[in-house]
RNA sequence: GGAGUGGUAGUUCAGUUGGUUAGAAUGCUGCCCUGUCACGGCAGAGGUCGCGGGUUCGAGUCCCGUCCACUCCGCCA
């Protein structure tokens, strides 16, 4: 038996027992002729006593840091305690002991607050690993998977494997491909999600369906997306939208309780796409704080008070009067910014990333009085009932952003995250749950011409939008005016759930019939012969009585890093891919051998 | 595909207007130390300033190119 005992357990009441510990040397203090060390494995850290017998023993073999150690030993109360660990109260006067293992000088410190950089850390991930920040993250992550697979087990879930070779559909994002040997010029892809398995699940009868899944997408990535990703993915039948959010508001409870102890009582809000994107101008908005966009001109969507707010901004002022949109967000409490903080919130809506031209902003003063960088155009009265128009009140900073409709209702989404984090409005430990409903059917794609998927072309449209969707010609005839077609205005039965700005969750009430799968298939451009290739399984499939079914899936690492309260995924990942999609652990990908090429008949032609 | 930021000791960083021997902290090594727990004290070692080219009497510093990392846009049904 290597040890009795683990690193994190021995406590007072323990003193006197004779153990044997094995662990990490995290750090060793020399005083003369006693040497304490710092005992680490998973559980804790334990302090041990090394007298003078054992010290000369030292002298030939002496610990370094990440040495493991075997230590045999008694239990005893030390003499001045360490209230900060838990084992602070005893240390094990060391009896004998032996260096299992020794260690090269660690390249960055084995501490919570490391001194590695990121691509230090990540070359080393089997030390990082071995530091309690990120052993939190992963333990996190075991306990939101835990309680996923209970919750969804009592509910009478049933987790069934779907292949990860599959077949590619260059449907939405790009496909990582695996070449076949046996059959050779063939490929198979990995899967973006195991959608249409689950769906023919829900055709053999498995009413209940649940996976936690990798899944893999061949995109560029970001702080919060990798290449190969887990998936919480979920599929019910005999349902309407309402049985799925109402399961899985229970499972986010749930997962709340369980891995943070918070009783998420509340009612989960729910908005459409349509008050997301004009009362946030995104559509997954951080609902902890207001700062609403305001619309200051006709809207070209149909939106509530276009008719009163239109006359608000006239004036000789040629911004607004050419602009397409103006939108204004109303700050609380920022009346007072002096002209540094208005310019260098200008410079930002300036940087590319951003891309606007200008903002104008109103200082609504306490005294009631208004200053603004437009005073020249608009009379005190204009700027009131602009102020009005954006529910100011004295004190407030009206910001005002004016242009082409989307970008500038992407720009007046980012300046109110900007001030929300400014203002100290998102804070990492208050959640707010929302689901954003009826999303658009289609979403017109310039390029093409066409119109492409919102969601994934197997979400069933609204039982309203059935027959605008059956009688209409999918055709595009007039690119400009794309916005006039019948199917610009088509809903989905689909639904995000968001958590604090972040999409956790998506899906959707699927199409269960032959004959509108395949008008879908064709609205998105597919004649009958592909849609035959592509998806002819499933077509096949929905003619042998498939039952109406729908389903979500979650984006599990970001559900735990935003529990965890991180902007980055990796360090919920154990082993995670860098921003160039490397593994800079193990130096994938790689070159292959020339055999490899040879056994799979391939040849290299690099660009 | 595009934009921004960064790359200097093992590590994290500083380095002024282009000017003598490129610094700090931490880590590492050695010596001292019987109650530390971020131990302390003394001493020491440690540098292809990412790479290539250019300007200059002289480049860590300026210019061009390139590679790598991170963040973002596009992309991610």
């Amino acid at each position: 038996m290597f040890r009795t005992n683990t690193c994190g357990e021995l406590k007072i009441t323990d003193v006197n027992k004779t153990v044997t510990l094995a662990g990490w040397v995290q750090t060793v203090r020399k005083f003369g002729s006693i040497t304490f060390v710092d005992l680490r494995d998973r559980y804790g850290i334990t302090q041990l006593l090394l007298n003078e017998t054992l010290n000369a023993q030292l002298e030939t073999n002496p610990l370094g840091r990440e040495f493991v150690l075997q230590a045999s030993g008694k239990v005893t109360e030390r003499s001045s305690k360490n209230v900060n660990i838990a084992t602070g109260e005893i240390e094990i006067a060391v009896e004998r002991f032996t260096i299992l293992n020794k260690s090269i000088t660690p390249p960055f410190t084995i501490q919570d607050d490391t001194d590695g950089g990121d691509e230090l850390r990540m070359k080393y991930r089997f030390l990082d690993l071995r530091r309690n920040a990120v052993k939190k993250n992963l333990e996190l992550r075991y306990a939101v998977g835990r309680s996923t697979r209970n919750y969804l087990h009592e509910n009478n879930f049933m987790d069934i494997e779907t292949p990860f070779l599959i077949k590619s559909t260059p449907e939405g994002a790009r496909d990582f491909v695996v070449p076949s040997r046996m059959n050779a010029g063939q490929f198979y892809a990995l899967p973006q999600s195991p959608q249409t398995f689950k769906q023919l699940l829900m055709v053999s009868g498995y009413d209940r369906y649940y996976q936690i899944v990798k899944c893999f997408r061949d995109e560029d990535l970001r702080a919060d997306r990798q290449p190969e990703f887990t998936q919480i993915d979920c599929e019910m039948c005999f349902v309407e939208q309402e049985d799925i959010l109402q399961m899985f508001e229970g499972l986010v409870r749930r997962i709340f309780k369980d891995v943070k102890n918070i009783d998420y009582t509340e009612v989960i809000e729910r908005m459409t796409w349509e008050e997301a994107m004009w009362q946030y101008g995104n559509d997954k908005p951080d609902i902890r704080f207001g700062i609403k966009l305001n619309n200051l001109k006709f809207p070209s969507h149909t939106f509530a008070d276009k008719e009163n707010i239109s006359s608000i901004i006239t004036s000789d002022f040629a911004v607004f009067n050419e602009a397409e949109t103006v939108l204004a967000i109303c700050v609380p409490n920022c009346s007072d910014y002096t002209r540094k903080q208005t310019d260098e919130l200008v410079e930002w809506v300036k940087r590319p990333q951003i891309g606007m031209k200008g903002l104008a902003f109103i200082k609504y003063n306490t005294d009631g009085t208004f200053k603004s960088s437009i005073d020249k155009f608009f009379t005190n009265d204009q700027l009131k009932n602009i102020a009005a128009a954006c529910h100011a009140v004295a004190g407030d900073l009206i910001l005002i952003l004016a242009g082409a409709e989307e970008k500038t209702r992407k720009a007046a989404s980012d300046l109110r995250m900007y001030m929300g984090t400014t203002l100290g409005l998102r804070k990492a430990d208050d959640f707010k749950l929302l689901w954003v409903l009826d999303f658009p059917l289609f979403e017109y794609d310039e390029d093409g011409n066409r119109w492409v998927a919102r969601h994934h072309p197997f979400t069933s449209p609204k039982p309203v939008d059935i027959n605008t969707m059956i009688n209409n010609n999918p055709a595009i005839e007039n690119a400009a005016e794309y916005l006039k077609h019948p199917y610009a205005n088509i809903k989905a039965n689909a639904y995000d759930m968001v958590l604090n700005g972040n999409e956790i969750g998506g899906g959707s009430i699927r199409i269960f019939q032959r004959e509108l799968q395949e008008k879908m298939f064709a609205a998105l451009g597919m004649d009958a012969e592909e849609q035959q290739h592509k998806f002819g399984f499933l077509l096949g499939a929905f003619e042998y009585g498939a039952p109406p079914h729908g389903g979500i899936a979650f984006g599990f690492d970001r559900l735990c890093s935003i529990l965890g309260g991180s902007e980055s995924i990796r360090d919920f990942i154990a082993f995670p891919k860098n921003n160039s999609g490397r593994d800079v652990m193990i130096d994938a990908p790689s070159t292959i051998d020339e055999k490899q090429f040879e056994e799979l008949q391939i040849r290299l032609d690099v660009k």
